[in-house]
DNA sequence: TTTTTTGCAAAACCTTTGCAGTTGG
DNA sequence: CCAACTGCAAAGGTTTTGCAAAAAA
């Protein structure tokens, strides 16, 4: 099954709201659905496969990874999650009523910067002009060097890449 | 080891000046190291890890996969080899001299589109103006829709990337 | 000879798939 | 009841690692 991204988002403000929605779509609400969808409503941050798997570390009873990668897929199909990738590493999901964030990642140290979509306007604009295509940077991140890297000229001898989801 | 990327072009027009950069580097000239060098610079196309390892499927005598990606490890630290990614699947490597590129690829339909950095020069003043970040797009790509998918509103059901790589 | 590098095999990591059994409607 | 869904186990694709053997210098 090919992955789902870009699909339209589904109004569903809460756990209840994205039950229904389930249900609407003739899907049906089994307990591994209900508790990925119990973890993804209890975080606002996104979350890799293996996390939800694990029930957040324990906050909610913990689920078969096969089956989460499988839920995640149908439910960014029906519209109530999203997910996207900050460079290397895991997928990251989350649900599709959190507000929608741009990145930019650091070449250099792998800093993230999430972005209200408003900053990242103009430079919309500019890849429209110069390339006719739409640029969205919700899927993938701008990759570049972050102010710390570009003035102190420092590069290459990445920091890793952990925790740092805003 | 940390994945050296951004580290400067080392100034190698052939092979040989390759090699002599090695041996300057106190690394040493292996047989595995050479015909490495033979693929990379036998291809200006970006080639996975994969590919080389085949020797360009024949053109060169194979080798051992993991050395392979040691020794573009190594080749990309003294700054002989560069690597980038776009979106999912196997790192693409080329040598260092290759022409800078930039690539936008299509979250719909996964087409990519190789620039040549100046096109982009008013895209990343509008990044540094509006974020202080310094854009580059040479190790992963600016997703948004093509032309093609925004113009006809198809998207989501991926396309597969495949051959790609321009 | 000494130190680096290799080849192979194994593992790690993320994700997908096959399948028989379970369950929601 | 029966199609949809699950858990488990196995496999797939990409990259890394350990180690004893080989080969550069």
């Amino acid at each position: 099954m090919a992955r789902a991204h870009n699909v339209p988002a589904l109004h569903a403000p809460d756990l209840d709201s994205a039950v229904a929605a389930l249900r609407g779509h003739g899907l049906r609400v089994s307990a591994a659905r209900r508790l990925l969808l119990e973890s993804l409503y209890r975080s606002d941050d996104p979350l890799t496969a293996e996390r939800l798997a694990s029930g957040l570390d324990g906050q909610v009873p913990r689920s078969d990874v096969a089956s989460v990668y499988r839920n995640l897929e149908t439910l960014e199909q029906v519209g109530l999650v999203k997910h996207f990738h900050l460079g290397h590493g895991s997928g990251l999901y989350v649900r599709a009523g959190t507000a929608v964030r741009e990145y930019l990642i650091c070449d250099s140290c792998a800093t993230v910067r999430a972005l209200p979509p408003a900053e990242l306007d103009r430079v919309r604009d500019a890849v429209r002009e110069d390339t006719d295509w739409e640029a969205r940077f919700t899927h993938f991140p701008i990759s570049g060097l972050c102010p710390d890297c570009r003035s102190t000229g420092r590069e290459g001898r990445s920091r890793r890449l952990e925790g740092v989801i805003p």
